[in-house]
DNA sequence: ACTTAATCTTGTCACTGACTAGATTAAGAT
DNA sequence: ATCTTAATCTAGTCAGTGACAAGATTAAGT
């Protein structure tokens, strides 16, 4: 008898892999440093488990990371599917992406720390670059026709605004001086008009 | 006898904070996740001498970051110093910022991690709100009589675009299309002239 | 010279990631 | 159905880690 969502058997989980991305994301953004041990605790399996699925503890975080690639990914193309004006669309993706990371500050940390990435595996590399073709596009839906120079000047300076404006959010170092009510989705649309200007 | 600089006492190393902090820092950017022990090790004392200036490893890991942002107001400062006006000031600022970031990426990526760094000591927030000071001034200069509200539009915008840029910049997420021949400092420069705009 | 406090060493503890060998079960062949 | 084989999981072990305790050594102040 195959069960993918087995409660009962102990042995043979069913989709043990999965479950430690699940379990890892969760105790990523709630524990402070989650071991390896204390994941394989909280998935309710022996602490020699996880080395079935993953040669090694980087090679879970790495795949953590993929996962949070996915979803980002999932996340810009909602914004995609939308179909707003490009100046327009390329905001909501900001704003999706600053979203993103409030909600999954660590693992948003992990995906761009090479640091903390040692494992580079083909998932992670897969899943970044995917995400990032769909932010390519919306620039190319910008101007279609702009020169290779101008191509890259507007995805290096947008996406380095949109990445560096939710690190300094997660960071807590955005400026706000008294009485002003800006959020930081206004500070990205100001900034993303002018950069495409 | 006081020795500062000592080599041959063995007990009493002299100044053994500094110490720590100029090998640790060393080791960050070298070896792969280095630790407490390797440090002291490196420093040749015992593994228990550190707990004695750092109560615990997150405080040291503190240290190295202040000493992080020691290192990059210097640097700031000195583009202070060479009397530029305000907007090519903002910008050898941003590419002394980068440069910073490439001499010390690990140190880098911890001065921004709230993850990493777990303790965030007097010191640290000291030296981190001093640099950041620097960027503060040198934005108002820009514009001096400008509003509240735009300028924190304009400092988060900038810096956002500044560190996002060191970021990518690190984790080698810059696009280059082919016969491309701008350098990071390019999409730097033209990002700040846009944004300051 | 004596005292006191700071600094360093040594030893210990629980915990971690990695590895091994063996138990258990699922899947495929006959 | 039964047998075989491979995948999956457990339990046990190991060196290395950060934290802590107790005591040795030295510097500083009187």
């Amino acid at each position: 008898m195959t069960m993918k969502t087995a409660k009962k058997s102990k042995y043979h989980h069913g989709d043990l892999r999965a479950e430690l991305v699940r379990v890892g994301r969760v105790l990523l953004e709630t524990e402070t440093n989650p071991s390896l041990r204390a994941i394989a605790r909280q998935a309710e399996v022996s602490h020699g488990a996880p080395m079935h699925h993953f040669p090694t503890w980087a090679h879970l975080l790495a795949a953590c990371a993929a996962d949070g690639f996915r979803e980002l990914s999932a996340e810009l193309l909602r914004v995609v599917g939308s179909q707003h004006a490009p100046e327009e669309e390329l905001t909501k993706m900001s704003i999706a992406y600053l979203a993103f990371a409030t909600r999954n500050p660590v693992v948003f940390r992990l995906m761009f720390n090479r640091n903390a990435i040692t494992e580079r595996t083909q998932e992670f590399l897969h899943e970044s670059s995917a995400a990032y073709t769909i932010l390519q596009q919306a620039i190319r839906n910008v101007e279609p026709t702009m020169s290779d120079d101008r191509f890259d000047t507007m995805i290096n300076t947008v996406w380095a605004l949109i990445h560096g404006m939710s690190v300094l959010e997660l960071e807590d170092q955005l400026c706000r001086s008294a009485d002003v009510k800006l959020g930081t989705e206004a500070f990205l649309r100001k900034g993303i008009r002018q950069l495409i200007a």
